[in-house]
DNA sequence: GTAGGCTCTTAATGTAGATTAAGAAAAGTA
DNA sequence: TACTTTTCTTAATCTACATTAAGAGCCTAC
């Protein structure tokens, strides 16, 4: 079964027919490393499901510096969900850092299958429940933990993640510049 | 009609018998300032839905220092939504802030009107997804504005909390120490 | 009314992490 | 092969915010 398929069974059942019909709403890209699959200022028309390989999404403010919001890799879901919902331009850029084999569900169609479906409406909001808890328990961590503790944070959330993308990623990610996060990391390696 | 059929007939609409039959799912409780709904290690039963007063959902970690993940006014919704779907211990209180009229909606029951009103599943999900977006932007805005920034996105939000609470609140909101926050405010002040 | 909490303020000192700058390593490209 | 670009490191200096401490205004409760 397709890994998407695999994804919605975790939480609902869906018939033989419904499975062809979700599957039939959809489309498989392979993009390469790069890509960028929404800039900021444009209105997210898809939700993006990643069969493998990995992206991120990210905002850049005044001063030019990234933030990572979300890594996605083999099994999640990723999209800039303000502008997704509200169809407004979002703020956020969702780009693909390893080669990748993404799922497209556009919000068209994803509006249609909640009524042929309904029971899609159950997965999805157990998904974006989720999905609040965990950013609910990243913003607790971003404010009572220091920079060393979110780091292990990091890698509990994304265990095969630290080999495979560069670490200013990383650093971008738990809050911190490049140097300092350089620098935290060579204090952890002498500390054993 | 009541404050809680308002805010449900924003984004989907009940027939006379099925508002009858969510308000017989719920009850409505009346708290005093200080009050705690809900404590940290319990196992989140209800759904709080706030028809006046004021409510904080917070965490104190092993410092002994309070941080608050959100407030709750009049027409807002608030729990511990880890404790909640996953049924296990949290790490959140619930907390009156100013004296409260409440509206409980069990799990148990939410569950049931899911069943008995599959519509509801589409309410939840809204709210969640809406939820989801202000958490992701909060979270973004943590990463990289300065607490003074954050203390004015945080008057945008909510514009007449800033008089009603104690400011140490607000300082624990941005992420700030009481100290730190009393001294930006007074030099915000002298620089009109 | 005054005693004991809370809450807010101010100030001195300390520190996690930013900034700037420069070079070294690694990886893509031709 | 060398050439370019990106990533990583190290170090000096700087700053936003924390910590500690002490006193002042304030409620609410006997």
């Amino acid at each position: 079964m397709s890994p998407i398929l695999l994804n919605i069974n975790k939480h609902i059942s869906l018939s033989p027919e419904e499975q062809q019909l979700f599957l039939s709403k959809t489309e498989v890209h392979h993009f390469k490393a790069k890509t960028i699959l929404l800039n900021s200022g444009q209105v997210c028309k898809h939700s993006y499901f990643v069969n493998s390989g990995t992206l991120r999404s990210f905002n850049i403010n005044d001063n030019i510096v990234e933030h990572v919001l979300s890594f996605a890799c083999d099994g999640w879901w990723i999209s800039d969900m303000y502008s997704l919902i509200s169809q407004k331009p979002g703020n956020l850029f969702i780009e693909v850092l390893e080669d990748a084999e993404v799922v497209l569900l556009s919000k068209e169609n994803q509006e249609q299958l909640y009524t042929e479906i309904p029971k899609l409406e159950r997965f999805f909001r157990i998904l974006t429940e989720n999905s609040l808890v965990a950013n609910q328990q990243r913003l607790m961590d971003s404010l009572s933990l220091s920079a060393e503790e979110r780091f292990e944070k990091f890698c509990e959330k994304y265990p095969t993640l630290t080999q495979k993308i560069p670490q200013k990623q990383i650093a971008s990610y738990i809050g911190v510049t490049p140097e300092f996060f350089s620098k935290m990391k060579s204090r952890l390696l002498r500390n054993q």
